[in-house]
DNA sequence: CCGGATTGATACCGTGGCGGTATGAGTGAT
DNA sequence: ATCACTCATACCGCCACGGTATCAATCCGG
């Protein structure tokens, strides 16, 4: 009968997450006992068994794994409503974009160069970092390169391209104007994964764009990346080429769902803007 | 810096939609002193002066305009993750279906023997009821004539058709093959206001679609309605046609944005390959 | 088969947060 | 100027939440 609160909701994620009630506690910074009675009394709330304890393992019970998912976007939804009201109350405002180093297109400095509405406050991060920001409040709008996990968030595609292999320009595999997948069996990612499995290696965060082709043109390991992001980036001594049979890849500008912010909405309608004006050169000579 | 509690969004949002602590406690069921310093506590928590108090009336700052959309959302969430939690904890299980009646544009007894996951539990509502439902979690998927507010949620679209205009058939208008908002000048909706206004007058739930079209036969009043519907109860003494101008109405099949529900993706699935599968004649005798 | 380690549950206690009542103070209306 | 209205303050009491100590059940090594 009565409500949920968030702090049995925080116990829950914590326990079902750590499935371990002395490990939850201590991340939560409190004693056992008192979890355990939390969770318990949480349980009677609902008249749903969420966890099977035993005294060695703690598993979720097909309900406990529902609350789990919906308690995540529950928090998030707080945490989110906890920011954004912070926020609002500032006096100098501002439009948090979260976005991928390099992953633009090009398109970031016209598109602050069009957006007059606020002042634009970048929040560079690695693949992974913007989608959570968005949906817990940190950030208000992002560049990012799809797929990734769309719910709760809204979307509108700028651009999309294939998906090419960095390479060495010496590898012989440069030399062939298309390549598959399974051509690239026995290359290496620079995690060390086999790039015929086609993942674009997390992980690899320590590392910018300049840093990995550094190591694609002097160890041989090769790199996925958009065509959009490769153009950027010309170097004499790596090499790009199209990897058939791999589906393209979008650059979309995503925001949380709920959002009604105008400041969000002008920032989309510039940024598709600038997205179908093709790039002028600048200066003829 | 501490996390916020529902508890004190609830305070915030009573507080927030009657503009008044006395009247916002009673809702509450408790007293106006507590509400009053929970709710300054809630603004030193936040730093943020959310209300704008005189002894005559409240009002909302920028900031509190903001924390009460999110709050609402938040509050929804929680709402949803509590009621989902303790339905997948009972033995039957079953998929809840919001929608209007009549509004089904006859897909619905195929949907509902197509659709073998789980038995379906309707819950017919007047417009307007289901969206919320959805968000709180009291549904888990909708059958909707759109436009309505999607934030929060995903949508499919079914099927689409012209506004059309219900009136009597003796009326002259009915002689015409298509109308304008214009030609509706002077012709009234049930609830009274003029017809050329072209909004699809709500706050008429008492009446179902028989009432209404009697109403029309009788009456002279004009009701609109999208062709999808009109089609599937013919009468001989209301006339339907269109009007030029309007935007077409859509069928959608509505879920929560952050459903992973395999039931859900299940039915979305079922109602898209009806709607694209024409009726056959059942006999053709 | 037994003893120790691990881990969740129980018992008990103290405190702080939350809500209640009584009352004050500021403001608009007559 | 007085009254009504409404939000804020003061003070009080309880219980819910967290802490400590301990128990009980299970697994594991010998």
């Amino acid at each position: 009968m009565s409500d949920l609160e968030t702090r049995q909701l925080r116990y829950f994620v914590a326990v079902a997450e750590e499935r371990h009630f002395g490990r939850a506690a201590e991340r939560l910074g409190m004693a056992q006992p008192p979890l355990s009675r939390a969770i318990r009394e949480l349980e009677r709330q609902l008249g749903v068994q969420l966890l099977v304890r035993t005294t060695r393992q703690v598993a979720l019970t097909e309900a406990g794994e529902t609350l789990l998912a919906d308690a995540r976007v529950a928090l998030d939804a707080v945490a989110a409503a906890q920011r954004r009201a912070r926020r609002a109350g500032q006096p100098t405002r501002s439009l948090r974009l979260a976005l991928k180093a390099d992953y633009d297109a090009g398109l970031l400095p016209r598109i602050l160069d069009a957006y007059d509405v606020m002042p634009v406050e970048l929040q560079l991060g690695g693949r992974g970092e913007q989608v959570p920001a968005l949906l817990d409040g940190r950030a208000d709008v992002a560049l990012l390169p799809a797929p990734f996990d769309e719910s709760g968030l809204d979307t509108e595609t700028l651009l999309s391209g294939p998906t090419v292999v960095a390479l060495a320009a010496a590898d012989p595999l440069a030399a062939r104007t298309t390549l598959t997948l399974a051509d690239l069996r026995g290359r290496k990612l620079p995690d060390g994964t086999d790039a015929s499995e086609g993942r674009m290696a997390a992980g690899v965060r320590k590392f910018d764009l300049s840093q990995i082709f550094n190591l694609v043109e002097v160890s041989g390991v090769v790199w996925f990346l958009p065509e959009w992001v490769a153009r950027r980036f010309p170097r004499p001594n790596t090499a790009f080429r199209p990897i058939e049979g791999l589906d393209p890849v979008a650059l979309k500008v995503v925001w949380p769902a709920e959002s009604r912010s105008l400041e969000v909405a002008a920032f989309v309608r510039v940024a598709r803007e600038i997205a179908q004006t093709p790039e002028v050169a600048l200066a003829g000579g």
